[in-house]
DNA sequence: TGATGTGAATTTTTTCACAGCA
DNA sequence: TGCTGTGAAAAAATTCACATCA
């Protein structure tokens, strides 16, 4: 069995998501097959056993997917059956919203610090997250047992702000500062790049048919 | 010459924004070479040549590229040397911080409309975009000559925001809404998933190494 | 029979090696 | 000589075809 590809990974989240509507609408008794689930989510159904082979065997020959057993399952793969601690480095509006979003919660996602350099914002406490001056971010990082990081800081910051992160340990970060961050191999970075997705759109429009 | 791949399209966004920070420091008249600019990004330099070239010839042998020139080639390749009108759907914090973000105005990328269906917000104005009812999408777009959407409303409003969108002649999509989107092959849908990403590290830090 | 799981084939993307030009 | 641009090779990902098993 080889190791999955990346790309593997981030369509199990889609599946795993998929379950979740799919189990609250049908209940957990319905099975469900590849050719389905395929079709619900515009995938070719051999890439999603392709996806699944890769961790074992979870489905039965003839029958299909049994939905709550396959999202327990991916759970487990995708490290959600435990949980993790975050911290959100910088609350401005994307601060805001990242703190605002439920989905993390349910997955046992929680943001449970706040790092800003503001010193007015210093002190206080959003949706359970109490926000602390950046020169703390090693001594908290510690004692909160932070796993993940997200990176909301504009540009300028961002790569102190991670040097920060990765002296304290940190080891998976999420970074949606429009900047090449560099990372030691051992660290896990993700980046969102909203101008980057605009500007796909953008050749799009302006691409010959 | 071949079709590019989509990812080499994501790719020259990221030369594009790396050119302009070295223009700024440098100034025009430095040349610069496929190899630095592969090690200041971390990437291997034979793909920037090839992504290059499926767009043509952009370099000089024997001494690299000029950054401006090459900036604005890549600029003209993106679509984003004319602009485009982008409407926000969704005004809560995810969509401020959409509105306050500087860099898209820089790539011509405006925000010239909202749409909210919170009734207090309706009529009012966020950096210089006015805030509409849903309803009036199909009107709005075509007085305003909008190009691109933002989806940035709750998962359950979604595909209803879509599929107005889609009515009212709108071929690009930027979704932020954590639910897969049916639209016609001839729109073009990116998908900016925040859990996604988010799994992905979860799965890191819990794979074994 | 019907759907999974997987080795093989195909396609796509990346990397390489070098011809070609300043 | 030095670096681009590109066909070819290699690697990776996707798709296919089918053996396998309930």
């Amino acid at each position: 069995m080889k190791r999955p590809p990346e790309i593997s990974i981030s369509r199990l989240a889609i599946y795993l998501r998929f379950l979740e509507d799919y189990i609250k609408e049908k209940g957990p008794q319905a099975t469900i097959n590849s050719r389905e689930l395929a079709h619900f989510l515009d995938i070719n159904h051999h890439q999603i056993r392709k996806d699944l082979s890769y961790f074992g065997k979870f489905g039965e020959r003839g029958v299909g997917y049994r939905p709550e057993e396959l999202k327990e399952k991916i759970n487990n793969i995708l490290g959600l059956d435990r949980g993790w601690n975050l911290c959100l480095c910088g609350m401005g509006n994307l601060g805001l919203a990242l703190l605002a979003y439920q989905g993390f919660r349910l997955m046992r996602l929680d943001i449970v610090a706040i790092f800003d350099s503001d010193k007015k914002k210093i002190g206080k406490v959003f949706q359970g997250a109490k926000v602390y001056s950046p020169e703390s971010i090693a001594l908290v990082a510690k004692r909160l047992n932070i796993d993940i990081a997200i990176i909301a800081v504009p540009q300028s910051a961002a790569q102190k702000i991670a040097d920060k992160l990765i002296h304290a340990g940190i080891r998976a970060i999420l970074n949606f500062a429009p900047v090449k961050l560099n990372v030691p191999r051992n660290v896990k970075l993700r980046n969102v790049d909203l101008a980057t997705e605009l500007i796909n759109l953008s050749y799009f429009l302006s691409s010959p048919k």
